[in-house]
DNA sequence: CAGTGGTCTAGACCACGGT
DNA sequence: CCGTGGTCTAGACCACTGG
């Protein structure tokens, strides 16, 4: 008459949740054991283990061997942020994306960005710079320099039509990265393509790429003035 | 002779990777499915599920019942930013932390902040700034509003010690929040305060919460110049 | 409707780390 | 040492969804 179903890991999930907001748990509190939760919600280890490990993940809880399970002292931790490409991102709000090439050019690696990614010093690096508009309007600019030595082919890429994003994506199915963000007042070439007034405040985003432990790219993207960026959790 | 260990789902995540990154799967590559996988490691489905539910999370694949699982187009599609309290992000620099507060006030919630924080009409709020210093540098003003209903109690917190961040994390002990990360320029008021020049662009920070589906507070923080907001993936 | 992932179980062994 | 979480197993049933 009763059990009607089996209890699933995200009804203990919330039921630890529950107690942790009605001050049943308080922060700092030793939770029950794996072992306990389990007979009294009469299911299987395994079971509240993965209940009170995404909880862990999620920053809710601290777990350690031996001391137990107790509700940390700031339960909001992380905030994750989607990064996509930019193309995703302005087609996402149903604008039309374009794209365009500005500048593209083969040297060295000055010395400010061998020191961002380690990169020898008689190192060739290709310069990429385009832009990026939503619906015509300017919506970023993109600067980009590639270490050539990580990916040869790279010479070879034609950066008219899409953006050396893409091109990326497909060569390096996987990496390493570092995003930064910051805030920095527009240049007077900053300011005429994105269309926007001298020293104007601009959102700016930097990302370093790794691939293999190999330095492969380093972008610094700035956004039209007013852009923000946003998650929930 | 052989079979030294218990292969570990750990053990098959790094082998996706590695397959994924030496072009055996491709982008948009089908992978075999859990029942092959584990024939193929000599596992349980289940090992074979953790590590592929993992890399899922991560968004190097994605599953969909009946189709299976196959490997993501953009690989990179998520970072995750630790966001601690001011204290913490301050001590962690090995810098002094210092507190002061400049202003509180109840009031009734002004129109933007109603639609923001969906108040009643005559609902109360308390309106707190105050500033936080590194070795004596202005770090970060803080500009607060705290709906009255959800926390009747803050109309009697004194914020002269410690801020109301730290106030809060331990009366809402689990909450929902929206960050919002954009540029803007300095008021005059915010220039004072920071002792940055008029107009100076500041990395800005805006964070909306809930607690129990009703909304708790909002607040903006202006970082000093210069700021820069990094992670790693 | 049949194949794939999603989840639960009951039991086992292991590894870390306080006492 | 020994309690606690970390993980693996072998098997089972379920839920979604593409053909």
């Amino acid at each position: 008459m009763s059990k009607s179903r089996k209890v699933s890991f995200q009804d203990i999930k919330s039921e630890v949740i529950k107690r942790i907001q009605n001050r049943v748990w308080r922060q700092g509190t030793l939770l029950p054991t794996e072992h306990e939760l389990a007979l009294e919600f009469d299911c299987a280890r395994a079971t509240v283990n993965r209940a009170l490990r995404e909880l862990a993940e999620e920053g809710i809880v601290d777990r350690k061997r031996k001391s137990g399970t107790r509700v940390n002292m700031s339960p909001i931790k992380q905030a994750k942020f989607e990064i996509s490409i930019v193309r995703q991102t302005i087609e996402d709000t149903n604008a039309i994306y374009r794209y365009s090439l500005v500048d593209r050019a083969l040297a060295q690696a000055p010395d400010w960005l061998r020191a961002q990614l380690n990169v020898p010093v008689d190192g060739q690096v290709l310069y990429v710079k385009c832009m990026h508009y939503a619906d015509d309007h300017p919506f970023q600019i993109e600067e980009r320099w590639i270490n050539v030595d990580a990916v040869p082919d790279v010479v070879d890429a034609d950066f008219t039509q899409s953006g050396p994003n893409e091109w990326l994506l497909a060569e390096v199915p996987f990496s390493n990265a570092e995003i930064t963000f910051c805030a920095v007042a527009a240049t007077e070439a900053m300011a005429e393509f994105l269309a926007a007034p001298l020293n104007a405040p601009l959102f700016q985003m930097e990302r370093k790429t790794w691939f293999r432990g190999k330095p492969v790219t380093f972008v610094r993207m700035s956004f039209r003035p007013g852009y923000r960026m946003s998650t929930k959790y």
